[in-house]
DNA sequence: GGTAGAATACCTACTGGACGGTATGCGATT
DNA sequence: AATCGCATACCGTCCAGTAGGTATTCTACC
């Protein structure tokens, strides 16, 4: 497909500074200049890979499903799963650029339509699935529907993240994410799988490295 | 202050329309222009009233304290309160032009720092009030902070919102509020208070009205 | 293994348009 | 008659995108 290796890189530098910048100033603020500047290579280069800034926005949001799918299970415990996921992510929101544009560019809804509803729902499908294990384990409550708690989890966690944002910078982050899970599981899931499952973070570190395989391309 | 009516009148028409195109395009991406048209004001009104893009911007958001402002508690019981507050204002996101102008406003964080910081800071003291009156009545779970589950229902709220809003248009926020209470109250009420409470929406219409005394002014 | 030439990858300079904001003037209200 | 409230016309800036040329790398053939 992409034929040199050097065309990667310039691509590379490009997607990850557009991440940068999408997430400090969102889409409509951010300029083509700025990420141009921030990679270090020239408009010519940037639009011979990326047809439009819509495009390259949609080329910084398909990272996030990349990040998501190099997730692999934790625990034997769905809902366990769920939780490190939930940790694995907040690691990434702080550390992983791309995550981080990615991420605001979906929270934002004005420009683009289709594409984010994509990733809300990504995120909505693996919560479900494991919360479906769960349930088929036993583990949930009797009559609490899969679907509907995976809503109630993903929106949340959106939320959370959010008003660590805005509040703190996300350094407290870490702390409202295990507020939340302590509330939330009680409701979820029934007392004696509750007794099993850890609602602080486990590993220190957590969650898939920078993604190897980088989004598929999009250009042209 | 305001000597004549006309000049409220088109004061108000102008923040009406400014929430409306914040809304539906978010800060950067909304056009001055798009909001004369709407008001149905010139520029020379507008720039009247308002000294630049963001002081409009930040009167709009002035609008959420507005409201809130103008609830009143609905129970003797501060947790059928809040979630009656949950619902109301639920009511007015799909109903209240500007708290939806507002609430977009207040989301993306990057253009402003400090306003937005206050109005999420006003959520959560409202929430973390209530939960203090419940403590002290004996509702919640000992050794539960009010503050850390105002920080987990306010960030929750504002998630649910954000993704009912992308994935459904709003349609099924009533729906998705319903489920966070019902997951959420068992970690945070204890049994025997939890069934004196409604999770599911009590009075059909509910909250405040149009905001009867507009935001105070900024312009001068 | 050297070279023509064809893609591929990238650079520079430019453009057209839109946008936020201002200067100035004029009727209405007090 | 003085302030208030608003209208019109204009300006400087900045930005996404493009045109057209240049360098780099790959392929093919000798």
């Amino acid at each position: 497909m992409a034929r040199q290796a050097r065309a990667l890189a310039t691509r590379q530098a490009v997607l990850l500074a557009a991440a940068e910048v999408f997430d400090e100033r969102g889409y409509a603020a951010a300029t083509m200049s700025e990420i141009l500047e921030r990679a270090g290579v020239t408009k010519g280069a940037l639009y011979f890979h990326f047809g439009s800034k819509e495009e390259l926005a949609l080329a910084v949001i398909e990272g996030q499903g990349a990040w998501l799918a190099t997730w692999r299970p934790t625990s034997d415990s769905p809902v366990q799963t769920l939780i490190d996921l939930g940790y694995a992510f907040a690691h990434a929101l702080v550390d992983d650029p791309m995550v981080r544009g990615s991420i605001r560019l979906t929270i934002e809804h004005g420009s683009f339509t289709q594409p984010q509803i994509a990733a809300y729902q990504r995120w909505s499908d693996a919560a479900r699935a494991l919360l479906e294990q769960a349930r088929d384990a036993g583990d949930l409550h009797p009559g609490l529907d899969p679907a509907a708690a995976a809503g109630v989890i993903t929106g949340a966690v959106t939320g959370i993240q959010l008003s660590s944002q805005v509040l703190t910078g996300r350094r407290d982050l870490l702390q409202r994410m295990a507020d939340l899970w302590t509330m939330l599981l009680p409701g979820l899931v029934q007392p004696h799988a509750l007794a099993r499952i850890s609602v602080a973070e486990r590993a220190p570190g957590g969650g898939p490295g920078q993604a190897p395989t980088p989004a598929a391309g999009t250009g042209d």
